[in-house]
DNA sequence: AATGAATGAGTTTTCATTCAT
DNA sequence: GATGAATGAAAACTCATTCAT
């Protein structure tokens, strides 16, 4: 009885429990043999199916942005006016999932790892990318400068994120953003 | 030569080296062996002044507030007009010596270590309530819900610091959260 | 050459070296290293095995218990009337291999570890309770109080060891017990 | 003001805090450095006194020794009949002081370091020798073989002490010695 | 496909000891 | 006489990775 295609399914176990093992340590010092005992498999296979360390690390990441644009889409759908597709994106961005121990702890190990592992630049870039276009198409209607107030929007969200996550989680960061926006497309 | 009072001088050797390890690597993951050796002297004798790895990186991060507060400071004393003072703090915050790698790295890993180790999150949470307070002191005047402005403004600052630092070398953050400024001050 | 089921053939081989290990230094002061080198593998294995240097003394000490209790256990298969038995349970303790170097320093090290490692005292009270059980059953048909002359037999094969193991190598240990052993019974 | 005959205070101090140190650790598992900073000094000073750890610890053993030796004669002074004296030396070696934790790691330690270090096996001959003898002289007048008593009732006492001091703290050691002290006695 | 076995290289940490002052 | 400074050497322990089965 060979087990056929079993490559997938082993591959999502351990990208799952390397984001849950990331978020309880709160850092990368994660080692692959508690991940494969997480994942129910010996640390041999996570190798066999890995590479290595570096590379489930890169997966989880890709798995963290692909959660994270889910949201987004998710709120987007629901969304008519321009007005509201700003909101719905916002808001996304401040959905409670974001807020899981290991969400938080994804990205900031995303931010460290981006400094040395190219690959984690590229995702950390691909995420900031897709948030600026979405903002700016939304923002286009509704103010004189889309871009630049999508780069203002896009920065305050992340300052928010951090401050929220780490340091002062009993505040608004949606509301404030919210607030900003409002701020932003008034002028025009 | 001396031979007495060295513990201060070794100290702040050992804190500089550990800092520009960090800076190197781009993460906490540096040995006490190459901070020593950097610093010119045995990791032995470095485990004597600091008492392990933990406290040094603790120290360290110490220092690189120090270096912040003190450019803080120095912009903020000659600023002379609440607007001015304003500025001052912006500008402090995009300072050249703030995207050192070094100082890059140290504050990512400042972001990592917040999620486990008390004492970083009390640093973390010192400097933003510094940067909060100055600002509302300096907006106070300037428009009607000072408070609210100074923690969109930090925030902001903190979002534009992380792209500028790690996706967008090129960008210009300290325009941006100047024209931020002046959106959040003209309505009054 | 097998490869599966290492681990109980490991562990053995590492408690023997261990206590080998113990004898030829005549302490605890023995390292992992030289502990599984003699053991023919390297010192992770060794960790891997035992998880740590104090389990690994643990086990040795088992082992050297079992082995006394085995030497006891034979020594009374001999034995038929009472008094046989009596003399055999002295006699068991005073066997050569009781003299080699290396139970000599597991038993001294055990007198040391039983003032810190619990489990270490557990074993040696686990010891002391059997000599005493075993002595009280073969005196009882030989003595108004089996369980005090028990008790004194017993402390003094202890203390008679001591003597002729560290300091008295000449002496006649055995002869000695032997001879308080009648003085004891004949009194009935 | 050269502090003068400084020396012996010194090593008072030292040897007093070793002792200490090792009835806390249970072990020779001490460090200069710590007997040093009890003893109100510098770990160099130490160095400086006594050469190496070794010596120190002996110097150490020597100390117990003659805190012993005290209370025998102590115990002896206000002893007249021959019975007295071999009651007398048999309640000393069961004083509460011996029972100290810092007295009970110092014997056992005594005991593993008499494999490898000569100078604690000398030691440890000479408190045999000084027992024996003592317990030699008393029992003359009392037994026809006043060597052979002697011989076991210092075994007896040194295995009973091992007994109460390590696992049966509530025995009676002593009780049990002078027992055995009349049985061997009566039959005369 | 899957794993237990195995290790080399490295990490933090400890400590007795030496030395200049 | 006394000490702070300094270190070499070694210890326990960890872990990613490889390999035979």
């Amino acid at each position: 009885m060979p087990k056929l295609g079993m490559e997938p399914i082993r591959r999502k176990a351990l990208v799952a429990a390397a984001i849950a093992e990331i978020g309880e340590a709160g850092s990368l010092d994660v080692t692959v043999s508690r991940i494969a005992r997480r994942a129910g498999m010996s640390s041999a296979l996570a190798h066999h199916y890995f590479g290595g360390k570096d590379q489930m690390f890169v997966a989880a990441m890709r798995e963290i942005l692909r959660g994270y644009s889910a949201e987004v889409r998710r709120a987007l759908a629901g969304a008519v006016t321009p007005r509201d597709r700003a909101r719905a994106i916002v808001q996304a961005n401040f959905a409670d999932s974001c807020f899981d121990p290991s969400s938080v702890s994804a990205w900031m190990t995303f931010y460290v790892q981006a400094q040395t592992n190219p690959e984690a630049l590229r995702l950390l870039r691909l995420y900031q990318r897709r948030l600026r276009s979405n903002l700016t198409h939304a923002l286009r209607p509704l103010c004189r400068d889309p871009v630049g107030a999508a780069d203002t929007l896009a920065a305050l969200i992340d300052g928010l994120y951090i401050r929220a996550a780490l340091t002062a989680p009993d505040a608004d960061p949606e509301g404030r953003a919210l607030a900003l926006l409002n701020t932003l497309t008034e002028t025009t």
